[in-house]
DNA sequence: GCCCGTCAAGAGCAGTGCTCTCTATTTTGA
DNA sequence: TCAAAATAGAGAGCACTGCTCTTGACGGGC
């Protein structure tokens, strides 16, 4: 039995550092990840690989699994180091959380938010940490509400916009109303824009001082949804 | 000489048969091309296809030209199609017409806007091309600016982004005020995502009625920059 | 001490981009 | 008109990919 977990434990050791020299490759070669490639760093031959890993596409969705976690960690970490009360404050620092999660691992932020390869189809269990950081973000606006702090949009919503949003609303934050969800969508559409937009090379040769660019966008967002300002 | 013109003509055919071939693969493969496979559906052999296209990234980079321009054109004949005084309504045609095509050509707005191939660098003369979704929904800014049908944001900028949007500004639309260019910014990035996140799953089991969201979210941002609501 | 599960290696299949060579055809120029 | 030149296509081949199957070695449990 103890010789049983040696055994398992030297195997999930295998794993990680599979996972690890994926990474690695991603970072050079983006989603096109060669198993054989990784096989070689490891010193294996490119049968063995197999061994530990099924597929090549169950190697990258492992590898999207941990990168959508450690997106969701840095976002909710930093919506919870931040003042509860101070709604812009948190809109600020998960926003900026986001794209410095992004920054620093660019080829899996491309794996997550770029195009998706045809043949794959993103299994069930990625949905959920798929929606950590929007969900984030529509909890401040949450909080906000319950402590008035936030007014609620005036205008009406068109009947099909507000039907949608009221069914996802109920689904995660009940009794959020649909005009306000619709903001925080909005603020969420743009956060994934702004960082792609700078990752992707978008931005070159037009915008050099991103960290300002990012902020005042962000900004923009946190007037449309209505966060007050600090007086 | 007509018979050059002959052998010529039947080479640029062959050419426009291999890109429509390309663009029918592309939209099952995705960026993933083959010219094996190309070559396969024209009845040749692989080797025979380097004949007409000098490598599988030109035949890319192309294929990428011409969707842009596709874009591009769409893009722009919503604008002209429509009131030059209604910049609201400009400004919505202009987004649908954007998502239109997106719409109708998923697997070359995913070469267009989705995750860069880390190999593959953009060639210079893809760089106007790109320009004109944005440049169309910046002029409509412009045109409402300079007849008085807009009003300019108030608020100051942060001195780097002020330097880097007038910039900007004085390259395509000299004299326009850095803070509406910034709002017009916004309102691009937002395009971006919208469309992509309908395109790459995103609004899966979330928004059914895609028209009506779409349409919604513009007008968000049509608000934000301040776009004068039809009485 | 034997047995069975695990691991690694090697060969092999089908596919890829791309190059080189050879042949057939067509165009061009004297 | 007829030879020379340009062009098109075919085939073989190289190095690479994901993946499967078989073979052999090792080690813990009975």
């Amino acid at each position: 039995m103890s010789a049983s977990s040696i055994r398992a434990r030297v195997r999930a050791e295998m794993i990680d550092e599979i996972k690890a020299v994926a990474r690695r490759h991603l970072a050079t070669d983006g989603a096109n990840l060669s198993l054989r490639a990784v096989a070689r760093d490891m010193g294996m031959v490119s049968s063995a690989i197999y061994r530990y890993v099924p597929s090549r596409d169950d190697l990258l969705t492992a590898l999207i699994l941990e990168a959508y976690d450690g997106l969701g960690d840095a976002v909710e970490a930093a919506d919870s180091g931040t003042d509860p009360d101070d709604l812009r404050g948190r809109w600020h620092h998960v926003c900026r959380a986001a794209r410095d999660w992004a920054l620093a691992h660019p080829a899996e932020y491309a794996l997550l938010y770029g195009s998706p390869v045809p043949g794959y189809a993103a299994p069930a269990d990625t949905v959920l940490p798929a929606q950590r950081p929007p969900l984030t973000l529509v909890g401040i606006l949450r909080d906000g509400l319950t402590h008035g702090r936030l007014t609620v949009p005036a205008e009406e919503l068109p009947e099909p916009v507000r039907a949608d949003l009221t069914e996802l609303a109920d689904a995660f934050f009940p009794g959020m109303p649909s005009a306000l969800l619709a903001r925080g969508m909005a603020g969420w559409t743009q956060l994934f824009g702004l960082i792609s937009f700078e990752l992707f090379g978008r931005l070159n040769q037009t915008i050099s001082h991103r960290d300002s660019y990012f902020e005042h966008q962000v900004g923009l967002m946190a007037d449309l949804i209505g966060l007050p300002r600090p007086e």
